[in-house]
DNA sequence: TAATTTTTCTATAGACGTATAGAAAAATAT
DNA sequence: ATATTTTTCTATACGTCTATAGAAAAATTA
């Protein structure tokens, strides 16, 4: 054996790691359209086209399925979040680009996205730990990206970093979930009005 | 027998209507906590204080408890918004009372309300036929006030009446989940916050 | 008080779902 | 080609949950 199946890095794939990626993905679609109580281990199987019990050889219950999906959904965010914060950009573009990955992540692939925002909080406390930090990180990116707009001026002085940080997720979490549900939707419109709603929120005209 | 229990007014009750009222408040309880799968028709009982099989005599099933709780915390917050757009207000003043009446809704009583936002789409289309109706109530009132907003020139002329009226619902129910699960949080703080973020973003500046 | 209606209780049928064990099949290594 | 490891399958134990039926209790009416 190679790679310790307890610890595994899902970037650079062994066999077992490329097809525990598709697990992931499959309970992510599943999860994200019933529901994690809603959502059988028969109806993840189906998805991946293997019988019920197969599914145990990925995932030890269905509780660590949940859990995995979170991780995967959101991990992909934050590590995005961060490219973004380490470019060196105009407020404006920053604040863009942030809107654009967290609803292009929603349009283009993850339904793990979904699941995270929907379904973490029915994890027990124990299996949500890494998840709680992970979306701490990103909302202390997000505060940082806001605070250095207020120093910079191009911000109200008065507003509150944290409101708005949870204020923007919020609106991108919204929007992102009619995107899923609605396939009609056009993506660049939807990124260009919601930056549009904050930014003209927290903007200093002057 | 009075009432029928078929079509039965909740707003003016015999003994059972109020007995019933009290089902679907602890049932809105439990959903809301623990999401319409994940909670058993035995905790909704040990909520009421009765045993699980006297939950029938309440509800035909789980699943039409779900839709009451549904149409209760709706049909509540749909009225009161019909009376603010009723009232002769300034735009402003008329933005600030739909963000109080949506987030009070949330922290007072309505477990309802957060059933209603996050599980109504596990219900059966035939059992949403109502509750969909509603919405689109909603919204278009919501819409004819912005719409009101932009002839009066207090709105800027391009904004996008049915993106804004999502977006304004989507950061309500975002910060309205917040009010639920951190009792910690000031609600008039969160009201004015939540006004000031969509007005700042929508008023005309001129 | 006795009769009737309403409400709650107990007990259970029947369906479904998770997780496990061990056999079978497929893939890989010797 | 044979042995070994990995992956998938079948079958099932075991628990849990919904919904119903009929008895019991409580409330209401006559």
């Amino acid at each position: 054996m190679k790679t310790s199946k307890t610890q595994l890095n899902l970037v650079n794939g062994g066999k077992y790691v490329r097809k525990k990626v598709l697990a992931i993905e499959a309970a992510a679609r599943v999860f994200a359209d019933k529901g994690f109580h809603g959502a059988t281990t028969q109806d993840i199987a189906t998805e991946m086209g293997i019988q019920q019990g197969s599914l145990y050889y990925y995932f030890k219950s269905k509780e660590k399925a949940l859990q995995d999906v979170c991780e995967y959904g959101f991990e992909n965010h934050v590590s995005q979040m961060k490219k973004i914060c380490e470019k060196d950009q105009a407020f404006e573009a920053k604040v863009l680009s942030i809107v654009t990955s967290h609803l292009s992540g929603y349009r283009s692939k993850h339904s793990a996205m979904k699941v995270h925002n929907d379904q973490r909080l029915y994890l027990p406390k124990e299996r949500r730990s890494h998840i709680k930090k992970l979306g701490t990180e990103y909302r202390e990116l997000l505060e940082g990206v806001l605070k250095e707009g207020i120093s910079k001026k191009h911000l109200r002085a008065d507003i509150d970093t944290h409101f708005v940080a949870y204020s923007i997720i919020g609106i991108c979490n919204s929007w992102g979930a009619n995107l899923i549900r609605d396939e009609q939707l056009d993506l660049f419109e939807t990124i260009e009005q919601c930056s549009d709603l904050i930014l003209y929120g927290i903007l200093n005209r002057s």
